[in-house]
DNA sequence: CTGAAAGCGCTTACAG
DNA sequence: CTGAAAGCGCTTACAG
């Protein structure tokens, strides 16, 4: 391939002046700048970036990482990422944890190496005093997580008034006992909407029970066993709310499979407004994300902290809003 | 950051030494590896991957595009490449083209540039002649696609005989009149799709009736206002082969809705067995791919063409194996 | 076993 | 308007 003083010697000129054209520098001469790309032309010249990278300090990559993207929230995100970081003239690394901590701290740690100019983290699954350490290399922001007095932005949204939200609306439809299959709970949104999940129940006086409150991993057939140990109990839940859409549509088919009508004999309600949720029926009640927009949003932090020291964003953490979307699964 | 001379002054080495300690080379003394060591411990020492790559002429990048990652299809072709590239020290740069031909010449620009080591490409919607020329400066292979006498190295099924396989099963179920709803068809695969099912009712001595092909865009919506057309027509199919599964599960929830009964009125089949063939009632009949499988061969193929010859390499057109899974929704 | 030097391909003060 | 020089941070023949 051609460098930079091929071009510089076709053209009779020191590669300073390529440089310019390359750049778009005004000062140069007509003619001179009519010779240059003339002798890029011929060339077919194109300017290196592994070069550039190392003079300019930057790698114009950020590292998104994300547990799992056959997930539809986690695929959503991304091309809310893509596009805005494309637009910036950045590009996405694709690192998949599978939810492993160990194959998170090894991504994280690209950015020791300058392989990346930044790091997008969901659903982390290492405690942040792991992640800290590594602010001094660059920026990290969170996406759909945060984290209690932490230094790290972020964009999500309001879990504990979401799960809030969507618990009073199956109280309002006259459930007393409802059951609710969470993602892992060490996750910090999983956390947060068990918190309105009970926050909920307590303010209509309603009874808590730790027995219908279960961990369904995020998981479609996970939930699905879930379901079925719910609805087996002696007392059993009237409504079931899972904290995504994939185990909630575990839930309505294991129920319909134990011989249970959907609204009727158990209600169902999800997170996320996936396509599962309508492609099941009964369609599935559900609180939509804005999650395009929330991975847009967060390459727009993270742009912002390339140029921004970190205490002076603001806000330093973005809160998105959320909306019901009330299906046959919980209609009576 | 400390840089490799920061640690040679620190040690009392010259930056040659330390560059032996940090690449393992075996001629170095046991008192000096323990000085440099303690001084790269000491100063938090991380090598710049952008000074490594200039310096390698190699990013360890490889650039993946894709048309739609909310596709279940492309999502588990990239589970299958980022596994493979992460374990052989590459990283993947996810490049979402939207099926547009614009974005997708910009990403395969990146090669120009020397931004990535090589290239995996899935659904092309640019000629191939657009691509060839960029060969010189890199390795370029196909996912899920392959040319007709070209020089690009591919991994892909068979689709001409995947689409008889099940057509043939839709006509050996009692079906005379079957329906085919295609993806774009000048995306090669959807053109041997059709290719194949042709193929079937030729064979069986079926008459062939264009006004039952129709393309559906690999879109669930679109296939849905296909199926409706072809069951309001005069002379409606009893079988509907759709080119993939979102599509198939479109079909199932248009004719649903009209009151059709699946599949008694009419059978559906489809491709991929991604996860909404399974969700949805009836679980719909398809053609299962090797799909990660297909992601960690193609990784596979592009890390030789990084050490071997194109012309060297046997085979350079790989073909996995399919399987044809019968579900209810074509089973009388 | 170790180091000086060249070089990967750019950009950017600095000087003219 | 243009160029010589330094430098980004490494690795690798080459010589000793």
């Amino acid at each position: 391939m051609a460098t930079i003083m091929d071009v510089a010697r076709l053209a009779g000129v020191s590669r300073t002046t390529v440089s310019r054209v390359l750049n778009n520098s005004p000062r140069v001469d007509k003619e001179t700048l009519r010779k240059v790309r003339s002798a890029i032309q011929e060339l077919n010249y194109e300017p290196s970036d592994m070069a550039r990278n190392l003079r300019k300090q930057k790698t114009g990559l950020i590292a998104v990482l994300v547990p799992d993207i056959s997930n539809p929230f986690f695929s959503g995100l991304l091309e809310g990422m893509e596009n805005v970081a494309l637009e910036a003239g950045y590009k996405i690394i694709l690192c998949i944890t599978g939810g492993n901590p160990e194959r998170e701290m090894q991504y994280i740690r690209m950015i020791e190496n300058k392989q990346v100019d930044g790091i997008i983290l969901t659903a982390l699954r290492n405690p942040v005093d792991f992640i800290t350490p590594y602010l001094r290399y660059g920026p990290i922001v969170f996406a759909n997580e945060y984290l209690d007095g932490d230094p790290i932005p972020s964009v999500a949204i309001d879990n504990t008034a979401a799960a809030q939200m969507v618990t009073q609306h199956l109280i309002d439809s006259g459930h007393r006992r409802i059951a609710f299959i969470n993602g892992p709970e060490h996750i910090i949104i999983c956390r947060d909407r068990k918190l309105g999940y009970l926050k909920a129940l307590q303010d209509n006086g309603l009874a808590v029970d730790q027995h219908i409150i279960m961990d369904g991993e995020y998981k479609m057939d996970t939930a699905a066993s879930c379901a079925q140990q719910l609805v087996t109990r002696s007392s059993r839940p009237t409504a079931i709310l899972a904290a995504n859409d994939t185990m909630a549509v575990g839930v309505v088919k294991a129920l319909q499979c134990n011989g249970f009508q959907i609204p009727e004999d158990v209600a169902v309600a999800g997170f996320d407004n996936n396509p599962f949720s309508t492609v099941i029926e009964p369609n599935v009640t559900t609180v939509e994300q804005p999650i395009y927009t929330m991975g847009a949003e967060t390459v727009h932090l993270l742009l912002t902290c390339f140029t921004t020291e970190i205490q002076k964003i603001e806000p330093r953490r973005r809160i998105l809003e959320t909306r019901l979307l009330v299906r046959r699964s919980s209609t009576r």
